[in-house]
DNA sequence: TCCTTATTGAAAACAATTTTCATTTATCGG
DNA sequence: CCGATAAATGAAAATTGTTTTCAATAAGGA
């Protein structure tokens, strides 16, 4: 289970194991959608009523530093966070329901060495999102 | 000079043409690379010293509504806002001095639809920024 | 030039995030 | 298993970024 990989890694870290943090954990690692701060800590605090909206962002902080999850932009705000991929992926999301999935980039990474060459760059990263409508969606919507 | 054409179309929305307006719209036009709205507040007041912050926002906003600047997303935030391009297109962003350039996307579209396809999407939306080092910083740094 | 109304800047309100701090609790060593 | 200790917690305060409110100002049509 993913989040039981996540609370080794946390644990490997040296960080302690605690409650709050394994309520946290569990709600963001299952999660098919990004979620902000506040929706990771409405929905934890089913499994552990007692958290605090600041070890919520204490916690994904952390988890983002491990590359467990990431921090991902969309129109409606940039502070939602999401399981993060093995190796560099790049994400297709639902406009309706946020579901996010990740694709592989093939070889665009020589097209964006190229993009660079012409402009005199060197290309160290890049970010790159599809956005659109999913399938079940899609059946609700039509 | 793209300033007259910004605050000609501004005038052609019904919007007046004050002192302030046309300090920001001359900053935001004329910048290389995207600015914050304090930034812009900052740079402008040296053209115009009585102009309030929020007026930045509310020309920010116009602008944005006109799609003649966009919102440009970096690590750093998510909050600058930079002349747009015409048609869409992709950008390339120098992490040393955050100057910025558009690039064309090609026949990336072909392939973003694909990849839709594959996960079930119907793609209406994509994003892309590519980060790197510019000409002019890789002299500096080397 | 006058009139109307959009626009302005200051201050207050608001929202999101971070810091502070006294209390709790996970882990380690015995 | 127990006690010591330092990490982690949640509440409240502080901070930061953005929006709203409002009385005063000024743009632009008549």
């Amino acid at each position: 289970m993913k989040s039981d990989t996540w609370l080794k890694e946390l644990r490997k870290q040296g960080y302690r194991l605690t409650e709050a943090r394994r309520a946290v954990v569990e709600t963001v690692a299952q999660s098919p959608r990004a979620l902000s701060p506040t929706d990771v800590y409405n929905l934890s605090k089913e499994h552990y009523p007692a958290l605090g909206l600041v070890t919520v962002y204490r916690t994904l902080e952390k988890l983002e530093e491990l590359h467990l999850v990431q921090r991902v932009h969309q129109e409606e705000g940039c502070n939602a966070y999401l399981s993060e991929a093995e190796g560099h992926q790049h994400l297709l999301i639902c406009t309706e329901c946020k579901k996010a999935v990740y694709f592989e980039g093939d070889d665009l990474g020589d097209f964006f060495g190229k993009v660079g060459e012409m402009h005199n760059f060197v290309v160290n990263d890049h970010w790159l999102q599809l956005f659109g409508i999913c399938e079940d969606c899609k059946r609700i919507y039509d």
